[in-house]
RNA sequence: GGUCUCGUGGCCGAGUGGCUAGGCAGAGGUCUGCAAAACCUCCUACAGCGGUUCGAAUCCGCUCGAGACCUCCA
């Protein structure tokens, strides 16, 4: 099966061929941790793992590396610039790495919930301060960045008289050169569209660590570069990240990379879509963001009931990750109801009886799923496939069509494995813990009580078990042989 | 202002020159002691106006509308 993936670079859908198979590099931008993560957090995360569990699916063998940003990124490039973590540290009277530490912990709960697997290695760019300079340093030395007050900024004017700025973005320099906003404290720069790489600390400020230049810290661009190829060398597969970072915060990676070593360091790039609420990108600035956790617990004035980890996972899985996904309660709800029927039919599997013959052809789903899959992550085609599935799988359990043990066997396979090992789903009614097992069978032992009231017509304690169930938010749904039950 | 993207049925969302995804909601039916579920059937849309074409939601142009990036954001 060939996998092709819309590179942004190219703007066009190409055919993926890894630089060294069955080897596969794949970094993506991971969070900056001075915030709890948010459904925009989600889209990339997601995203991300839904490649790195196809590409995996398909036997290749992926190294999959996602930072966690705890230093250098700053409000702005001016002078007076602040260090996000370092703002909120003074905000929280903390230490800094208090700060990196809470908030990279609660990313990594939410992550957990959503079935996100964890990378092959997560670095931190406080931890890659030498390889950082090291890297200022090549840049210099071939040219490309130049000393101001102890601080380097890297010459971006320089830089695309001998490449090109603005290939990824699809920027024109003379544009951004006269257009440019002006901003406070500049002075330091030859040009305002150039982009610090090491930033000389203001006394008060917290984080710092010594340099050739001064005592400082890295800017925000240089830590990616850095870490994505020290471990996944020079070029790499693939770069992923949300689009709102094609500018400038990848231009600067793809700058910085041909700056040091003369070449490009990724093949290609892909960019995940915004989510939007009302319309509108959801995100830190405009403080219209909803915290996972507040989805999780219900806790949002914009939200009319909770919404389970799986059910923002099947949201997100059901739009294309390069489309923007508009959030609202009904687009939730329809998600959490499709996702119930997707699971309800995976428990269905095990009750189906097989017969001598099979009126289904099994390897429909598996073709057009990875198909769909293949065809730059087209998730939402995927879906519909497990949905024409749905069906047949009911009618399978009620006898209307009929499937060898063999198909069976290979069609529950198949469903599964592209449920929850590709698309990384989880029934959340019959995971976790002993608890909800415990529960699962009670319910059913009650229901057996019921089964056979129903077969003494005896109505009234029938009736009475549903009823009491239904209170306790136990939907009962009788079948042809028995029965099944599902949390409301 | 510059660069770019998008406008699909009640809602969410694929597709992108002819074969009219899918989910949710709604209507009718089958099944059932009743209910729920399931299944079957129905609801056939592509902002507007022109153009190209045997044929356009899909290509081109214009108009209107929305959004993203250009400063930090996933």
């Amino acid at each position: 099966m060939v996998l092709s993936i819309y590179n942004t670079l190219s703007r066009k859908k190409e055919k993926f061929t890894p630089i060294n198979p069955p080897h596969v590099g794949l970094y993506v931008c991971g969070p900056t941790v001075y915030g709890d993560p948010h459904l925009g957090h989600a889209r990339p995360a997601i995203t991300f793992d839904l490649l790195f569990r196809l590409l995996s699916s398909l036997e290749y063998k992926v190294r999959y590396v996602r930072n966690i940003t705890d230093v250098g990124h700053l409000e702005n490039d001016a002078d007076e610039g602040e260090d996000k973590i370092a703002k909120k540290a003074r905000l929280e009277e903390l230490e800094p790495m208090e700060i990196v530490q809470h908030y990279t912990s609660r990313y990594h709960d939410a992550m957990k919930m959503l079935n996100v697997m964890p990378p092959s290695i997560e670095p931190r760019a406080s931890g890659h301060i030498i390889e950082q300079i090291e890297l200022v340093k090549k840049i210099i030395d071939n040219g490309y960045g130049y000393e101001s007050n102890g601080s380097i900024y890297f010459d971006v004017e320089k830089y695309h008289a001998d490449h090109n700025y603005g290939k990824l973005s699809g920027r024109v320099i003379d544009d951004m050169l006269s257009g440019n906003r002006e901003l406070e404290g500049q002075e330091e720069k030859r040009n305002n569209i150039d982009f610090a790489l090491w930033k000389k600390a203001a006394p008060e400020h917290i984080m710092r660590w010594p340099s050739p230049w001064s005592t400082g810290f890295p800017g925000w661009h240089l830590e990616c570069s850095a870490m994505s190829t020290k471990y996944l060398g020079e070029p790499f597969d693939i770069h992923g990240g949300g689009m709102d970072l094609l500018f400038p915060h990848h231009e600067c990676e793809i700058a910085q990379s041909v700056a040091a070593s003369g070449k490009d360091a990724v093949r290609y790039w892909m960019h995940n879509n915004m989510i939007t609420i009302n319309g509108q990108k959801m995100g830190k600035s405009l403080g219209n963001f909803i915290t996972l956790e507040e989805l999780f617990t219900g806790k949002h004035k914009l939200l009319e009931q909770t919404y389970s980890p799986m059910t923002i996972r099947f949201f997100i899985l059901q739009a294309h990750y390069r489309s923007t996904l508009d959030f609202s309660n009904e687009a939730l709800q329809a998600a959490e109801k499709g996702l119930n029927r997707l699971m309800a039919a995976g428990r269905m599997l095990e009750k189906i009886k097989p017969a001598s013959k099979s009126t289904v052809n099994v390897n429909d789903l598996h073709t057009k799923a990875y198909e769909a899959l293949c065809d730059d992550l087209n998730s939402p085609i995927a879906i519909a496939a497990l949905f024409d599935w749905v069906r047949n799988i009911n009618s399978l359990a009620e006898g209307r069509e009929q499937i060898t043990k063999e198909d069976l066997e290979k069609l529950t396979s198949t469903y599964k494995m592209l449920v929850f090992d590709v698309l990384g789903l989880a029934d959340e009614q019959t995971e976790g813990s002993k608890h909800a097992e415990l529960t699962g069978k009670l319910i059913e032992m009650l229901l057996n009580m019921r089964l056979q009231a129903k077969s003494n017509k005896d109505f009234e304690t029938s009736d009475r078990i549903r009823d009491e169930l239904n209170k306790l938010g136990v939907t009962v749904k009788d079948r042809k042989d028995g029965f099944d039950w599902e949390l409301s």
